[in-house]
RNA sequence: GUGGUUGUAGCUCAGCUGGUUAGAGCGCUGGAUUGUGGUUCCAGAGGUCGCCGGUUCGAACCCGGUCUUCCACCCCA
């Protein structure tokens, strides 16, 4: 009995369309990674277990999938905690590899390991599918393509500039406008927390505060009591609920806030120069706007902190995100290595450009010429100049068999082919070929023996 | 991980308080049209109603489980 197949929950298969419209995005991405002069490396699919567990925080380490020993994993295992059924203690015993949770932590081990053959400041971009075990849902998968971009051996604030002019410049390529970089800073965070007296309490602080978009101020004022900030805090923290203006007018208002935080206030500086620097820039057709609710990210972000939320109108999680991270790769026994990166999440903007069909039409034509086939003999002339053709750079093929006249026009059609090109009995006799132009209807015949008039048409 | 939601032809969906051979549109195949597609007309093929089990004389429909989809949490691209 044939089994009915399916795919696992939260993975997809790409149908060639599907794969043109996303090599399309992959292609401009790269582009520009490359114009900034990020060079490319690739990493192993898994990584040893240790590498990423507790780096993502608690939620990441359950998140990531872990992949089971090979061999009698079973008799290794202690019998104590076995008996304790406790997944965590269980893991080192049965696992030791896990899949790529994101490209950053990987990135970092990487810079470790490679130290001596790199260049620093290193700059370089991946393109590669991760996995997460999550629960899908829509514009969340769990296993998607991110496109990361970081630099690691420069803490100039002109990498923070830089990165959001790429975000800028792949925005504008792709004709994606509308789109907000949010940014923020954790050392702003920090400060916070600090001026308000709630500094052992950042993470929950934070957390609450990142929801401001969702439940607002009272959902958020009232997430904060629950996670047991004091009602004192609370009330001092009211000033950041009514921030306003420009970017520029927002950073003054902190900037009073802040002005007994010395960590604080070295946060708004550096965001001061981020904005000053890209308001002179100018950008093409990102907004950036400061946003001291923002405070997603992963927990090794020690400065500025990017997100990229999609154009108003479009229901998407964020399309983007980045930040800087003092100590990534200290963690591996490489200190005072300063990192920066950002990344594209390839599969959102998907979605966001298919729902506003941004996506070229020309995408679709997979051919740009077919040949009939009326018989052996007509097929090998057609073959022969389907080969000139193809390497004029035409995607051209013959028919692969004499069928009805009618469905090979039908297939030619299905298939979005622009031009049609016919060899019979009559052409062959008279060394022409007939060209079809499939969407005028119009034809026009060429020598067989030149057919360079034809491709200089086009 | 928690709560909810969805699944019927290749696709989008009908299908009444359970009742006999499960329907439509689009698509597909063939013909009208022996060298011309997209329009039109005619004909045809295609379904273990997600899967497993239960209730019932009888289940696409009711119940349980499971998988999947999407959504809200959580978290994130």
């Amino acid at each position: 009995m044939a089994q009915k197949p399916s795919i696992p929950k939260g993975t997809r298969d790409f149908l060639p369309s599907e794969v043109a419209r996303r090599n399309y995005i992959i292609g401009i991405v790269q582009k520009h990674f490359e114009a900034y002069g990020y060079q490319p490396i690739e990493t192993p699919s898994f990584e040893n277990l240790d590498t990423l567990m507790g780096k993502y925080g608690e939620e990441g380490d359950r998140l990531i999938f872990k992949i089971l020993n090979s061999g009698e994993f079973a008799e290794k295992v202690d019998d104590a905690i076995y008996q304790e059924k406790d997944s965590k203690s269980l893991y080192s015993q049965i696992s030791e590899k896990a899949l790529r949770y994101d490209l950053t932590v990987p990135f970092a081990r990487f810079v470790v390991m490679h130290q001596n053959e790199l260049q620093f400041p290193f700059k370089r971009y991946q393109i590669q599918p991760v996995w997460r075990a999550d629960r899908p849902q829509k514009g969340r998968f769990r296993e998607f393509y991110q496109c990361d971009a970081d630099v690691v051996g420069s803490d100039s604030l002109l990498q923070e500039v830089e990165l959001v002019q790429l975000y800028d410049a792949v925005f504008t390529d792709l004709k994606l406008e509308g789109v907000t970089i949010k940014l923020n800073n954790r050392k702003i965070l920090a400060g916070i927390a600090e001026v308000i007296g709630a500094g052992d309490k950042l993470v929950d602080f934070t957390v609450a505060l990142d929801k401001m978009d969702k439940i607002g101020e009272e959902g958020v004022r009232n997430e904060m009591w629950v996670k047991g900030i004091p009602q004192e805090s609370i009330d001092k923290a009211q000033p950041l609920f009514a921030l306003k203006g420009s970017n520029a007018e927002v950073l003054e208002q902190l900037s009073d806030f802040l002005s007994s935080s010395e960590a604080g206030s070295k946060g708004v500086e550096e965001l001061r120069y981020i904005t000053g620097t890209l308001e002179e820039l100018g950008l093409d057709c990102c907004t950036l706007r400061i946003d001291v609710t923002l405070a997603r990210g992963l927990n090794y972000y020690t400065g500025a902190i990017l997100e990229v939320a999609a154009p108003e109108g479009v229901s998407m999680g964020s399309i983007g995100g980045g930040g800087r991270y003092d100590d990534l790769t200290g963690i591996f026994g490489l200190k005072d290595i300063s990192g920066v990166g950002v990344s594209f999440g390839l599969d959102r903007i998907y979605l966001v450009m298919e729902e506003l069909q941004l996506f070229p039409e020309t995408l679709d034509r997979a051919l740009d010429v077919l040949c009939i086939n009326f018989g052996d003999k007509e097929a090998l002339a057609a073959t022969k100049l389907v080969r000139r053709l193809r390497s004029a750079g035409l995607k051209s093929e013959v028919y692969p068999s004499s069928a009805k006249i009618q469905k090979q026009f039908k297939y030619a059609d299905n298939r979005n082919v622009p031009f049609v090109i016919l060899i019979g009995e009559q052409e062959l006799k008279d060394g022409n070929f007939v060209v079809k132009n499939m969407e005028s209807g119009t034809q026009q015949s060429y020598p067989l023996q030149n057919p360079d008039d034809f491709i200089n048409s086009l």
